[in-house]
DNA sequence: CTTTCGCAAATTGTATACAATAAAGCCTTC
DNA sequence: GAAGGCTTTATTGTATACAATTTGCGAAAG
């Protein structure tokens, strides 16, 4: 979008993850405007965007507070992400095309070759990784869904995840996009969304595993 | 929320759903300030909400237009639907209480009562169905859920057709919500599951059978 | 006739001032 | 001492002015 309003969201945002701001601080638009160096008017949008990103909260009066996430919170979404994205992944089977295969597999071809050295290029996996699903979600056609799963794949949290995943998670993930591309190449709809959905879960399970020794800085939201 | 905001939400989106303003038309800030009678401001923030609902579509720059919805497109949101309130019926039947359920009861009592006649209670009977519907969702408590859900669920398309609802679609819908009060009694999570998906499905057919006949003009967008 | 460059008009982004409203503190009263 | 209402203060809502950007038209060159 645009500047002014684009530096307001992040700069809220890295507040938030960064514990700067921790759960329940009421977030005032005029001291937030001072905060970013801008007005209140690109404040009020970056509010909004929070708002449906559900990092604040908003009483009756519009007032804004920091949202609090547990760890039951964080499960659902990735419970409802598993969901759609397996369903994304069946739709998406259904109306595969060879052009779209190949692009998926240059992809995972890039994504094992980030992960392949004793020091796994995380930005790359990252990068790739968010591509491939993006065109999974392309390929599926339905803008709606589009729209409800990036709210929730943009969960900033979670990124931060891959930082701490091992040798065999990184392994797992590149195996188990190739198991999706089996699935693509066959048009078999409910292997592709049951693998996605299992991708998708073990992705949560990596998560909790990473966070187990975490301190509450490192762990972003509390 | 808040006076001006809110009338200048309701009145795009009402020259909206009444064909006022066909798919694809361009919607300029200054143009809506004028129609709705307010200033820029509050117009900025009717156009996010009604981007978020996808009623309205917008440029990379920023210029908004009336989005076109094809026979697919709402075909998606109803199958988005069932798949989350079913599952969210699953999560409601695993927490019901004693007092959710009395209400749930209440509910649907209003609902019998207000079909039984000769001629429905159309306003009561959507009342009391979103009522009913938003029980189950506060019941399954996830607030991710509830956000994704009321996006779809405020399609305002979809609320028109009860219009057109014959005497055995109301009783139908009243008979799947007492099916449901079944499964919730057991805390039957796969059992409400799929009641509740099949009960969104048959809507979705209802909606169909509905607007077959319909003129362009009573089908609100195309 | 087509294309491209540039200018002008329209549109959105931002800042600021002011109005309306809600939260909070204080005083009064019982 | 507690409770209720009033005043004060802080915060959000709205309007307007101005800046930045984009779009579309038109003229000139190939």
């Amino acid at each position: 979008m645009t500047k002014a309003s684009d530096r307001a969201y992040d700069t809220i945002r890295a507040m938030i993850l960064s514990g700067e701001l921790s759960a329940g601080d009421a977030l005032g638009e005029e001291a937030l405007a001072e905060r970013c160096g801008v007005s209140r008017t690109p404040i009020r949008d970056a509010l909004r965007r929070l708002e449906s990103d559900l990092l604040i909260r908003r009483t009756g009066t519009q007032r804004s507070f920091v949202s609090d996430w547990s760890l039951g919170d964080v499960g659902d979404a990735f419970e409802l992400r598993a969901m759609l994205e397996g369903y994304a992944a069946r739709r998406a089977a259904e109306a595969m095309t060879e052009d779209v295969l190949t692009q998926l597999r240059a992809c995972n071809a890039a994504i094992g070759a980030a992960i392949s050295g004793k020091k796994p290029d995380i930005t790359t996996f990252l990068d790739r990784n968010r591509e491939f699903h993006a065109l999974v979600l392309d390929t599926a056609g339905s803008r709606r869904l589009t729209n409800l799963l990036t709210a929730l794949i943009e969960q900033p949290v979670v990124w931060r995840t891959a930082h701490h995943y091992s040798h065999e998670a990184f392994q797992r993930s590149h195996s188990e996009h190739n198991d999706l591309l089996s699935a693509f190449e066959r048009r078999d709809g409910a292997w592709a969304e049951t693998v996605m959905a299992g991708h998708i879960r073990r992705a949560f399970h990596a998560y909790c595993d990473a966070h187990k020794g975490m301190t509450e800085g490192e762990r972003g939201v509390a």
